[in-house]
DNA sequence: GGAATACATGAGGCACCCCTCCGGTTCCAT
DNA sequence: ATGGAACCGGAGGGGTGCCTCATGTATTCC
């Protein structure tokens, strides 16, 4: 809806292009949410009722496809997340930047994936993805220096958070699905501040971070 | 060693026949690790310098040939779980039986998914399957009962930490491949008794949880 | 040493997937 | 109404993987 819009604006098109491309769209969305980043793009045209040279003439890479196709869902975790950074409870902040991020991605395979991984390739998915990493920096330390947070946690735990998560909702979606909500509610109770024990391990360097994001890219 | 000691054991088979045996069995434990249980069983054949044939001829199906090329991490696995069945302190135990567990998968990516999924169609891993569950139950329920561990927890969510876990260590074993300890150590402070709070969801059932580990199996 | 048997080989059928390229089609402006 | 630009289709080349089976080879035992 304000893809076609925008879409529409952007450039004179022909009509039967229009439908096409809005055709691949609805379809990409279904198959990335159904199957992961990883979907069958040879699928996606068949689904979309479109040759597969279409396919690759409207979106030229896979991520030109999957960031067209993951727009609306993008915005309605924005949303949530502003929304958190503005409560007054930096606690509460926290807990419901956290809940809108776990929601979002047991609401979609592919939007999950795209929380977890990085496309290096892909400058406009880098910046979403660095948009992402300081919400997430700002969220936790104001609730750190407000007492809430155990101060001995950093945003890579948080990501390591969003792998586990992510992992949950491949195994659960279809059986339990909301079982990502007890593992969220049980992992906060680690991240208060009270009576926190000490950890034998330093967290995740920045590039360590990175580079775990783009390698699950290749595996398998 | 083992391996071969018992398998020559089993039946008189000709020299070479027991050579080729070896070598695959060699091969999958180097591939199955390196990229996990889907491995591509030509690309094993090649690495142990046999035919695509012969593997089939020796392993009809694939998980005949996990089940051989897991036995020594396995035992070396359920060695450690007994060890922490015998630690005076429940809590201890536990924790010592949490980070056998966690190592065992950050040492093997076919072992990980191993530990993550169940297989219906063997009934060899099924039943390893349910002793570990088994094996979870007893350790945790010592240290609910001790008073250390959390009274509202279950084994479906040990099993979620597996999950959580796995997933980690796909993302930081090239890069930090030390974080999985960081993680579990987090997550530890979330089962103490001493800082519990209510969780909003009930632990996934038995059924849920089986049905889960299956679908792992169909998640690309 | 030779026959019987156990074993190994690898081409080949099938099913996916990625991506390109060019002949044919559709649309729109004039 | 028609020419030309914009667009589409889909065959095809290249790759991976699973699994089978007819054919050829090695070993063992007499």
């Amino acid at each position: 809806m304000s893809t076609s819009e925008v879409e529409r604006a952007r450039a004179p098109w022909r009509r039967d292009a229009q439908k096409r491309h809005d055709r691949l769209i609805e379809a990409a969305r279904r198959e990335f949410a159904a199957r992961g980043v990883d979907a069958s793009l040879e699928r996606i045209a068949r689904e979309a009722g479109v040759a597969i040279g279409t396919l690759y003439r409207h979106f030229p890479t896979r991520l030109d496809l999957l960031v067209a196709a993951f727009e609306p869902r993008l915005q309605e975790f924005l949303e949530g997340a502003e929304k958190a950074m503005e409560m007054d409870d930096p606690w509460e902040g926290f807990v419901y930047y956290m809940e809108n991020l776990f929601r979002a991605q047991a609401g979609d395979r592919g939007f999950n994936d795209f929380l977890s991984r990085r496309f290096p390739s892909s400058p406009e998915t880098e910046r979403i993805h660095d948009q992402v990493c300081h919400q997430i920096e700002a969220v936790l330390t104001r609730a750190q220096e407000a007492g809430k947070a155990r101060p001995d946690i950093a945003m890579a735990d948080i990501v390591n958070l969003i792998w586990s998560n992510g992992r949950m909702i491949d195994a659960t979606s279809v059986t339990a699905p909301n079982a990502w909500r007890r593992h969220l509610y049980l992992m906060l109770d680690a991240y208060r501040a009270e009576r926190a024990h000490p950890i034998p391990e330093a967290p995740m360097t920045d590039e360590q971070l990175y580079d775990a994001m783009v390698q699950l890219n290749k595996v398998d």
